[in-house]
DNA sequence: ATATTATTGTGTCTTATTGACACAAAGTTT
DNA sequence: AAACTTTGTGTCAATAAGACACAATAATAT
C-alpha cells in the first residue's frame, strides 16, 4: 500500500471537484472505488510539509494522472456525521497490508478544491483504490461516496457564481472555439438558455477574446468564426472581475 | 489548563475575524496573548464532535464571551510555514500544568471564519490565555501572530466581495439607523467615497429598508430620516443576490 | 443543378441602470 | 439674525441590458 499514514496531517483529507466540458455537457472527473463498488471524487491527504492546494495537486496526479491543475479551494466539509459509513474503510479493508486501516476510520474534515480542464486534454487514470476513473456528466452522477454529492453541488454552485464575476472558460474550452461552443458553455453552467445575440455582445465587451480570421468547416451550415483567448486581458479581468457592483 | 487535547482534532484550528463598525470606522475583535505580548484573532480547535461552525461559535465565546454569532468560514490557511513562529507556544510553556505543549507544537491548518456584529451589543472579555480582548480599527493594527495579519486581509476582501451581491449590514447597524451612517459603513468597507444621491437611489432599489417616519435630533444640521431593515426582504436579498451577472 | 434545411452573422429599438451634478430645507452655532 | 453644516431631493446624459428578424452560407436532399 503506497499511504504512509506517518507522514500525514491527521483528521483532515480533501476532494477535488473537476469540471470538464464535452458534447455540450458539464462532466465531473470521478473514480470508482474498487471494492466498495461507490463512486467518488478524487482525493486525498495532506503531508506534512505541504500546503492545502500543493497536496491537491498531488493528490488528483495520483489519482487520475492529471498534473499541472489549478486547484481552488471554496469551502471545508466538516459535519461530524459526513464520514460515518466512509466506504473507503470497506476498500482498504479488502486490501493485504492494511496496518493502516484505523488511521483511516478517523473522523476526517474535508476541503473541497474545484478545477475546470479541458477535456480533451485529459486522460484519466485509476489508481490502486480504484478500477475506474472516468467524466460522469451532472446528470449521470447517481449516489456517490459518503458526501461526495453535496460538494459537487456546492462546487457547482460557487462556479456559478464566479461566473458572474470572472470570466471562465479558458481551462475549459480548447484553444480555438466557436462563439456558439462558449456560449453553450454558459448555459450549461448556469442551466438556462442565453439569447445568442446578447451573449456574443457581452463576452465581446469584455474584451478577452481574439477574433480569428479563419472558420471551422464541415457542418451542415453556414461557418462560424474562430475565436481565441486573450490571456493578457483575461488575467486582467480575472484580478480586476467584470464589473457591477459598488 | 482549560484545554484537553485529548477531545480535539489534531492539526487543524481555526480563527475569527470579528468585524464591527464605530465611530465611522471599520474594526477588529483581537485578543492580546498574557505572556508573548503578542495581539491575535480570537481562535480555537475542533472538538471531536463538532462541525467548523459550531466549534467557532464555542470557541468565539470561550474567547470573548460573544454569542449567537453567524460565523461564515472563507478559506483554509495552510501555508507549512506559517506556525513554525506560533507564540503561543511561549504563552503556554510560561503556564504551570503544561502537559499538552507538545501537542500545540504541532504545525495547523487553520480555517478562517468571519462574521458581521454590532459594536454595540459586545462586551469582549480575555479568556485564560489573553489579557485584553477588544477591537481595533483596522489601520491601528500593528503585527498579529503568526498570518493572521493574512487572514484578516482576506477577510477583509471576502467582505468586500460580497457587497456585490450580497446585501450586508443587518450585523453591523444599530436597529435604527440613518442613511449617512449606513453610506459610511458602505464606505469603510470598501474603502472609497460614495455618491450620497446614488448610494441612496441604489440601497432603496433593494427594498431592503423601511422608512421611518422619526428622524433624529441634536445634531448642527437638518435632521435625517431614520431607517431600519426589512427582515423578510433581506433575507430574500441574501439568498437570491442583488444583480448584475448572466 | 436546384431547392431545402440548419445554423451563423449582424443591428436597432426600448427600457433599466449608472454616474455626474446643484439647490433648497432644517437645525445648531455664533 | 446670520452663518454653518448636513440633509433631502431630481434631472440629464451615458451606458448596459433585454427583446427581437432577416440575410448569408454550407451541407444535404431531390
Amino acid at each position: 500500500m503506497s499511504f504512509k499514514p506517518d507522514n500525514l496531517l491527521e483528521h483532515i483529507s480533501l476532494d477535488c471537484v473537476i469540471f470538464g466540458f464535452h458534447a455540450n455537457q458539464l462532466k465531473v472527473l470521478l473514480v470508482h472505488m474498487k471494492y466498495s463498488g461507490k463512486w467518488a471524487l478524487p482525493g486525498g491527504f495532506i503531508q506534512k510539509n505541504e500546503s492545502i492546494e500543493t497536496a491537491a495537486s498531488r493528490a488528483l496526479k495520483e489519482r487520475t494522472g492529471l498534473s499541472d491543475i489549478f486547484l481552488k479551494q471554496f469551502r471545508v466539509f466538516s459535519d461530524p456525521g459526513r464520514s460515518i459509513l466512509n466506504p473507503a474503510v470497506k476498500d482498504l479493508e479488502e486490501q493485504e497490508g492494511n496496518e493502516h486501516l484505523n488511521w483511516f476510520k478517523q473522523r476526517f474534515i474535508s476541503v473541497g478544491l474545484y478545477a475546470l480542464v479541458e477535456f480533451s486534454k485529459v486522460d484519466p487514470k485509476p489508481d490502486i483504490f480504484s478500477d475506474v476513473c472516468e467524466w460522469k456528466s451532472l446528470d449521470e452522477i447517481g449516489e456517490l461516496m459518503m458526501d461526495h454529492n453535496l460538494i459537487v453541488k456546492k462546487a457547482l454552485k460557487t462556479l456559478q457564481a464566479q461566473l458572474s464575476y470572472q470570466p471562465i472558460g479558458f481551462n475549459l474550452m480548447p484553444a480555438q472555439f466557436t462563439m456558439p461552443e462558449l456560449q453553450k458553455l454558459y448555459e450549461t453552467i448556469l442551466g438556462k438558455k442565453l439569447d445568442r445575440r446578447n451573449f456574443q455582445r457581452k463576452i465581446l465587451s469584455y474584451k478577452i477574446l481574439n477574433k480569428l480570421g479563419e472558420r471551422k468547416e464541415g457542418q451542415a451550415n453556414k461557418a462560424p468564426f474562430l475565436y481565441e483567448f486573450n490571456l493578457g486581458n483575461y488575467q486582467k479581468a480575472l484580478e480586476n472581475g467584470l464589473s457591477g457592483g459598488w
